[in-house]
DNA sequence: CGTTATGATTTGCG
DNA sequence: CGCAAATCATAACG
C-alpha cells in the first residue's frame, strides 16, 4: 500500500510540474522563486481591482454573469465521466483527475480570470513569451510592481527574510493607496511617519486576494477531490503547486486536505438531530451559545454526536438567530438560480432533442402501489422509502403515485378533471393559478409597500392565499409576502412565557376558540388573532397526541375533548346531526373525529377513510343559514381545487407539465381546529366542491 | 413537486 | 485552531 501511494504522488508531482511547465514557462523556476516573483505581485495587482468586488460578488447580478461560464464545464472536465466514491454530492458532473485535467484546468483557470466580469484585469498579451517570471499570464507585470520593488530599497524594517517580503509589500501597497497618485518621495514620508508613531501597530492591510469566480471556485475543488484521492496527505511542494494552479493558497489546500481527512474520521454524513436530542440542544444554547471544545466534546458524547456535528449545530444556530431577515434574501436567490438552472437543463434538452424524461411503471409496480394504498390510505414518507425499495423506485415516485390515486379516489374529481379537459379542448383559457404570478417582475418594496398597507389596513390579520389579493398586484411570492407582512407590519406573534401559561390555562376551560374569544385575548395578550387560532388548534392536536402515544387516561382530557373521546371511542364516525350536537356541536364534534380518524390512520389503526364517512352536515337551507353564509363565501370563494391535471389515467408516472396538484397544501390536517360557531364553514371546505354540476 | 428547515462545507480572519 | 459568514446540500413538510 505504501509503496503505491508513494508512487502515485510521485506521479502527481512530476504531473503537475510537468502542467505548470507546459502553461507557462519553459524554464524551472525554484519554489521560493515562484511565490516571491509570481505571486505576490499577482496579488498587489488583484487588490487593487478586486475590492470593489468583493462586495458584489455575491449579489445575484453577478453571480448572473458568472452561470453561463458553466457551459465550459464540460469541455474543461468531462474527459471521462466516473462515479467519484466520495464525495459526489458536491459534484454536478464528476470528474476523473487526471493530469490532462489539473492542466486543462490551470489553463481555464488562468484564461478565466480576465473574464470574470467586473475585472478590469488586462488579459495578458504576454501569453507567448516565455516569461522568465513565472508569472500569471494575466499579470503582466505593470510598471507598478516594478515601483513597488524599487520601493522596497527605501523601505526598512526589522524582520525576517520572507515575511520582509511580503509584509513589505502590503503595507506598502497600503500606504501607496493611501497617497493616491501622488507619491513622491515615500520615503521620506515612510521615514515621518516611522517617527511620529513609534511604529508600535502597524495596520493591517487588507488581505490581498485572488478573487475567483464561482466556476473557478468550482473546478478547483473538484479537483482538490481528485487529488485527494490519490494522495490524501501531499508534500508541502505539492501542495504549493497545487495551489498556485488552483489559484488558491497553500495553507488552504492543506485545510482541504485536513477536513477531508477528518471527514473519513468522523464517519459524519449528514445527521438529523432527533426532537428530543435538538431540545436538549436548545436548552444548552439558551444557556451558553459558545461552549467551549471541551463542553461541546462532551456534549456531543453524550448525545451521540458527532464533534464536528455538535460545532457546526451551534454555529449555525448562532448564525441563524443573529440575521433571520438574511436568509430570506438567500432563500430567494436560491430559488432564482435554481429556476435558472432548471430551465437551462430544459433548454438544453430540447435542442439536442432529448425529450423529457417520462417514467412508466409497470403493471406489477402500479398494482403493487395501488395495494399499498388500499391499505394505508396516507402512507409517511418513510414508509414509501421502504415499499419503493421493493419495486426499485424512488421513494418519492412512491408517494406521488399513491398521492395521485389518492386523489382521483376522491368522489367528482375524475369527472372534474376530465370536464375541465374538455373545457380546455374547447379553447377555453387554462387556468393557472401558482403560488407565484408570472409574467410580471416583482415590484420593488417601496412600490408594494402602500399596496400591502392598504390591504392590511381594512383586513389586520390578512394571510396571502394562493392567488390572494396581494399576489396579483406587487407579484412577489406568497411566502414572501406572508413573511414580510409578520416581520414588519404585524404585531408580535409569539407570546412571552406567561403569556403561554395563560393561554394554557384558557385552553383547560374551553378547546375550542369562538373568532370572537379569539380577538379578545388578542388584545388582551397583544398577540394576533391568527397566532392564537393556530395556537389552539396545535395545542389540540399535541394534547391529542400525547393522549395517544403515552396512552394516558381519559381524565388527562380537558372536559370538552374528554366527552368527544368518551363518544369517539363508541363509534369512530357520527351518523347523526343529533349525537354531534349534543357532544359539542356539529363543527366541533366533525372536526373532532376527523381528527381523530387522522392520527389514528397514522398510527395504522384501521379506521373508515373520510370518502366513505357518513355526511351528516347540514345543507345550506338548513337552519341558521344567516351566520354560515356570510362567512362561507369570503373565505371560500376561491379555494376550488386548481388543480389542472392532465391525462384520464391516474396511472403514468408524475412530472407531466407544469404546475399542478399539490396546490391546496394548507390547512390540510388540521381540520378541527376551526371550530366554534362563529365561522362555521371551513370544516366544510374540503367537500363543498363535490356537489359535481358536471356538464 | 416546490418550500422550508436544518446540517455541512468552504473561506476569511485573528 | 476556532469562530463567523456565506454557501451548499439534504431531509421533511404541505
Amino acid at each position: 500500500m505504501p509503496r503505491s501511494r508513494k508512487a502515485q504522488k510521485v506521479s502527481t508531482v512530476s504531473s503537475l510540474r510537468a502542467t505548470r511547465q507546459n502553461t507557462v514557462s519553459t524554464s524551472n523556476p525554484t519554489f521560493t522563486k515562484s511565490l516571491d516573483n509570481a505571486k505576490t505581485p499577482k496579488r498587489s495587482i488583484d487588490q487593487h481591482n478586486v475590492k470593489k468586488r468583493k462586495r458584489s460578488a455575491c449579489r445575484p447580478s453577478t453571480s448572473t454573469h458568472h452561470v453561463p461560464d458553466l457551459s465550459d464545464e464540460d469541455e474543461l472536465c468531462d474527459p471521462t465521466e466516473v462515479r467519484s466514491t466520495v464525495s459526489e454530492r458536491r459534484e454536478p458532473h464528476s470528474v476523473k483527475f487526471n493530469f490532462q485535467t489539473v492542466q486543462k484546468s490551470s489553463r481555464v483557470l488562468r484564461n478565466h480570470k480576465p473574464a470574470s466580469s467586473t475585472t478590469t484585469l488586462k488579459s495578458s498579451p504576454n501569453k507567448s513569451a516565455a516569461k522568465s517570471k513565472y508569472l500569471e499570464p494575466s499579470e503582466s507585470s505593470d510598471s507598478e510592481i516594478e515601483e513597488d520593488s524599487d520601493a522596497d530599497s527605501n523601505y526598512e524594517e526589522p524582520l525576517p527574510k520572507k515575511k520582509k517580503l511580503i509584509k513589505k509589500r502590503k503595507t506598502l501597497r497600503k500606504e501607496l493607496e493611501e497617497e493616491g497618485s501622488g507619491e513622491e518621495e515615500d520615503s521620506q514620508k515612510l521615514k515621518k511617519k516611522k517617527l511620529e508613531k513609534p511604529k508600535k501597530k502597524r495596520v493591517r492591510a487588507p488581505a490581498p486576494r485572488v478573487e475567483r469566480t464561482e466556476h473557478q471556485k468550482k473546478v478547483a475543488l473538484k479537483t482538490l477531490e481528485k487529488i485527494y484521492q490519490q494522495t490524501d496527505t501531499p508534500s508541502l511542494p505539492l501542495k504549493r503547486e497545487i495551489a498556485e494552479v488552483l489559484l488558491t493558497t497553500t495553507r488552504n489546500v492543506s485545510r482541504f486536505m485536513n477536513y477531508r481527512r477528518n471527514k473519513i474520521q468522523n464517519q459524519g454524513k449528514y445527521v438529523k438531530v432527533n426532537k428530543e436530542i435538538s431540545k436538549k440542544l436548545e436548552e444548552l444554547f439558551k444557556i451558553n451559545p459558545n461552549p467551549t471544545t471541551e463542553r461541546k466534546k462532551e456534549i456531543a458524547d453524550a448525545n451521540k454526536l458527532k464533534l464536528q456535528s455538535v460545532s457546526n449545530w451551534f454555529m449555525n444556530k448562532r448564525d441563524r438567530l443573529k440575521n433571520p431577515e438574511k436568509w430570506e434574501e438567500l432563500n430567494e436567490r436560491k430559488r432564482f438560480l435554481m429556476k435558472r438552472q432548471h430551465m437551462k437543463t430544459k433548454a438544453h434538452n430540447q435542442l439536442n432533442g432529448i425529450p423529457p424524461k417520462v417514467i412508466f411503471f409497470d403493471e406489477d409496480q402500479k398494482n403493487f402501489m395501488r395495494a399499498r394504498f388500499q391499505e394505508f390510505n396516507l402512507p409517511t414518507t418513510k414508509q414509501c422509502e421502504l415499499w419503493g425499495q421493493e419495486i426499485q423506485l424512488t421513494g418519492t415516485q412512491v408517494y406521488n403515485f399513491i398521492k395521485k390515486v389518492r386523489e382521483f379516489s376522491r368522489p367528482g374529481v375524475r369527472e372534474q378533471r376530465n370536464k375541465r379537459k374538455r373545457e380546455r379542448q374547447k379553447g377555453a383559457p387554462k387556468k393557472h393559478y401558482r403560488f407565484v404570478p408570472r409574467g410580471h417582475p416583482p415590484l420593488s418594496e417601496e412600490e408594494a409597500l402602500p399596496i400591502i398597507k392598504k390591504v392590511l389596513e381594512e383586513n389586520p390579520d390578512y394571510v396571502e392565499t394562493k392567488n390572494g389579493v396581494l399576489m396579483n398586484q406587487i407579484y412577489w411570492p406568497k411566502y414572501k409576502i406572508n413573511n414580510y407582512i409578520r416581520h414588519n407590519l404585524q404585531q408580535e406573534r409569539k407570546p412571552s412565557a406567561k403569556n403561554v401559561k395563560f393561554l394554557e390555562e384558557e385552553f383547560q376551560k374551553h378547546q375550542s376558540i369562538s373568532l370572537s374569544h379569539a380577538k379578545d385575548l388578542s388584545k388582551t395578550l397583544g398577540i394576533s388573532i391568527e397566532y392564537i387560532r393556530n395556537w389552539f388548534s396545535t395545542q389540540k392536536r399535541r394534547t391529542l397526541e400525547k393522549y395517544l402515544d403515552e396512552k394516558q387516561e381519559l381524565d388527562s382530557l380537558p372536559a370538552q375533548m374528554k366527552t368527544l373521546e368518551i363518544e369517539y371511542l363508541k363509534n369512530n364516525v357520527i351518523n347523526s346531526i343529533e349525537v354531534a350536537e349534543r357532544i359539542g356541536g356539529v363543527k366541533i364534534a366533525l372536526g373532532y373525529f376527523r381528527m381523530r380518524r387522522l392520527l389514528d390512520r397514522k398510527r395504522g389503526k384501521k379506521v373508515p377513510e373520510e370518502k366513505d364517512v357518513p355526511k351528516v352536515r347540514k345543507r345550506r337551507q338548513s337552519k341558521k343559514p344567516s351566520k354560515k353564509q356570510a362567512i362561507t363565501q369570503e373565505e371560500s370563494s376561491d379555494d376550488s381545487d386548481e388543480s389542472d391535471g392532465d391525462s384520464d389515467d391516474s396511472d403514468d408516472s408524475d412530472d407531466s407539465d407544469d404546475s399542478d396538484d399539490s396546490e391546496e397544501s394548507f390547512t390540510d390536517s388540521d381540520e378541527w381546529d376551526s371550530d366554534d360557531d362563529d365561522e362555521v364553514d371551513k370544516v366544510v371546505k374540503r367537500e363543498p366542491k363535490e356537489e359535481p354540476e358536471d356538464e
